[in-house]
DNA sequence: AAATAATTCAACCGCCACTGT
DNA sequence: GACAGTGGCGGTTGAATTATT
C-alpha cells in the first residue's frame, strides 16, 4: 500500500501526519498549499495535504449516513447542476464533495429514484430501534411572485402532496406507475446494458492473453477501457481477477515479495489510519458482548440540538471510530434559509453559459443588506416546487 | 466455514482555470 | 502571447470490509 515516488509519501495517512497537518492549518489557515508540506514537515505533495484537510481533518465534517432530506437535495441539485459535486456539497452542510460524489456513485447512480428514497427511508427507520424517527422535511419557504428568476413561471405543486400541513411527516414515496408523479424523479435509471452474467472463459482468455506479465496491464486496461471487455464493469473485472486470476500468479507474487523485502525492511513502519467503517457486522468478534449505544434520534423536539455521537466505550480497537465522530458542532439540521437564498439567487442569475462564465459557482451569496432581499420572504411558493418545476 | 460478490470510501491522477512573470 | 506555478475539481482506483452464496 505504502508507496514512495520521488521521495513523496503516498497512501494512507498516519496519525502523526494528521497531527502535523491539522496543527499547521489551524495555525496558518487554509491556502498556500504548496508551502504546507515543507512548513508542516510533511513528506506529502500539496494536493495530498489539501485533500486530506478538506475531506477528513477539517472541522465540522459530517459523518454517518445521508438522511432522506440530504438524498432528496442531492438528487434535485444533481438534476440541476450535473456532476458539480463541490457545488452540491456546498448546499449540504458538513458534507464534502468527495462524500457526495461517493454517495452518488454507490447509491444513487444506478438506482431508480423512488427506490433510493424508499431505501434511505427504510434505513433510517431501521437505524432508529429505540424510538420512531420523525423525518423533518426542509421548511417550505415562500418567495415573491415578483422575483426576477420566477417571472412568468407556473408553480407546480409537489405531486407527493408534501404540503405545509404535513411536511413534518415522513416523506411518502410516490407509487410506481404514477404517471402524474414527479418527473424529475425518473431519469436516473441504471444502464440496462451492463452484463450481469457470469464471467466467461472467453473474457478470461482476453485477460490471460500474453501470459502473466500482460495480465496485470490487461487488468488495468480493462478497467479503464470499455472496449476491452464490453459491458463489464471495472468491478466485475476486479473481482474476477481477485478470485480467479490473482491466485494463478502467486508464485510470481511471492518472488516479488521476497525481492522487495530488502527495501521494505528499510522503510519505517507507520500506523496508517484505517478508513472508517459505516456499518458493523453483528458477527464481528471484537463487537461480541459490547453494547452499542445508538444515536440519539432527531425529532421535532430536539431538532435544534446537535446529534449525540455514538459512544462505544474505551476499547482501543474502536477508539478511532469514536474519534472520527466526536465533533458535536456539525450542522445536522435542515437546509437553512441562507442556503435557499443562495440557490434562488443563483438561479436568477444564470445565463446560457452563466455557470461557467460566472466562475465555478453560479450561486452568488447574497448579503442581507443587498437590495431584493426582502422580496424572498413572500407568498406560498416553496423551494422544492421551484426546483422540481425547473428541472422538468 | 470458505469462496465469491458487492460495497465503501480514502486517495490518486489528470485536467482546467486562474494568476503572475 | 507563452509559460510556469498553483488551486480546485471530477473521474477513477483499489484495499478493506461486508454481504451473500
Amino acid at each position: 500500500m505504502e508507496m514512495v515516488s520521488l521521495g513523496v509519501r503516498k497512501g494512507g495517512w498516519t496519525e502523526e501526519e494528521d497531527f502535523l497537518l491539522k496543527k499547521y492549518v489551524e495555525k496558518h489557515g487554509e491556502g498556500k498549499w504548496h508551502q504546507v508540506p515543507h512548513e508542516a514537515g510533511l513528506n506529502r505533495c500539496r494536493k495530498s495535504c489539501r485533500l486530506r484537510w478538506l475531506n477528513y481533518l477539517r472541522p465540522n465534517i459530517k459523518r454517518g449516513n445521508f438522511t432522506v432530506d440530504e438524498v432528496d437535495l442531492i438528487i434535485r441539485l444533481h438534476k440541476l447542476l450535473g456532476n458539480r459535486w463541490s457545488l452540491i456539497a456546498g448546499r449540504l452542510p458538513g458534507r464534502t464533495s468527495n462524500d457526495v460524489k461517493n454517495y452518488w456513485n454507490t447509491h444513487l447512480h444506478k438506482k431508480p429514484n423512488d427506490q433510493i428514497r424508499e431505501d434511505v427511508y427504510k434505513s433510517e427507520m431501521t437505524q432508529s430501534t429505540m424510538e420512531k424517527t420523525k423525518v423533518i422535511r426542509p421548511r417550505p419557504r415562500t418567495f415573491s411572485k415578483n422575483l426576477h428568476c420566477l417571472m412568468g413561471k407556473t408553480v407546480i405543486k409537489d405531486k407527493t402532496d408534501q404540503t405545509k400541513e404535513n411536511f413534518s411527516k415522513p416523506f411518502q414515496t410516490p407509487s410506481l406507475g404514477d404517471d402524474d408523479g414527479i418527473l424529475w424523479w425518473d431519469n436516473m435509471l441504471s444502464n440496462p446494458d451492463i452484463n450481469i452474467g457470469m464471467m466467461t472463459w472467453t473474457n478470461e482468455e482476453v485477460i490471460m492473453e500474453g501470459g502473466v506479465e500482460k495480465e496485470k496491464s490487461a487488468m488495468q486496461g480493462a478497467g479503464r477501457d470499455p472496449f476491452r471487455l464490453p459491458r463489464r464493469t471495472s468491478n466485475d473485472v476486479k473481482n474476477y481477477w481477485n478470485t480467479h486470476l490473482h491466485k494463478k500468479s502467486n508464485d510470481q507474487i511471492r518472488e516479488d515479495v521476497q525481492k522487495s523485502k530488502m527495501t521494505q525492511s528499510t522503510m519505517e513502519k507507520t500506523k496508517v489510519i484505517r478508513p472508517r467503517p459505516r456499518t458493523f457486522s453483528k458477527n464481528l468478534p471484537w463487537l461480541m458482548g459490547n453494547t452499542i449505544i445508538t444515536d440519539k434520534t432527531q425529532t421535532n423536539e430536539n431538532s435544534s440540538e446537535p446529534f449525540q455521537t455514538r459512544s462505544l466505550g474505551d476499547d482501543d480497537r474502536i477508539l478511532w471510530w469514536d474519534n472520527m465522530l466526536s465533533d458535536p458542532d456539525v450542522n445536522r439540521g435542515m437546509i437553512t434559509w441562507i442556503n435557499e437564498e443562495v440557490i434562488m439567487e443563483g438561479r436568477g442569475k444564470q445565463e446560457k453559459s452563466g455557470m461557467q462564465e460566472a466562475g465555478r459557482d453560479p450561486f452568488k451569496c447574497v448579503e442581507e443588506d443587498q437590495s431584493g432581499w426582502s422580496d424572498f420572504f413572500m407568498d406560498h411558493m416553496d423551494l422544492w416546487d421551484i426546483l422540481g418545476d425547473d428541472v422538468k
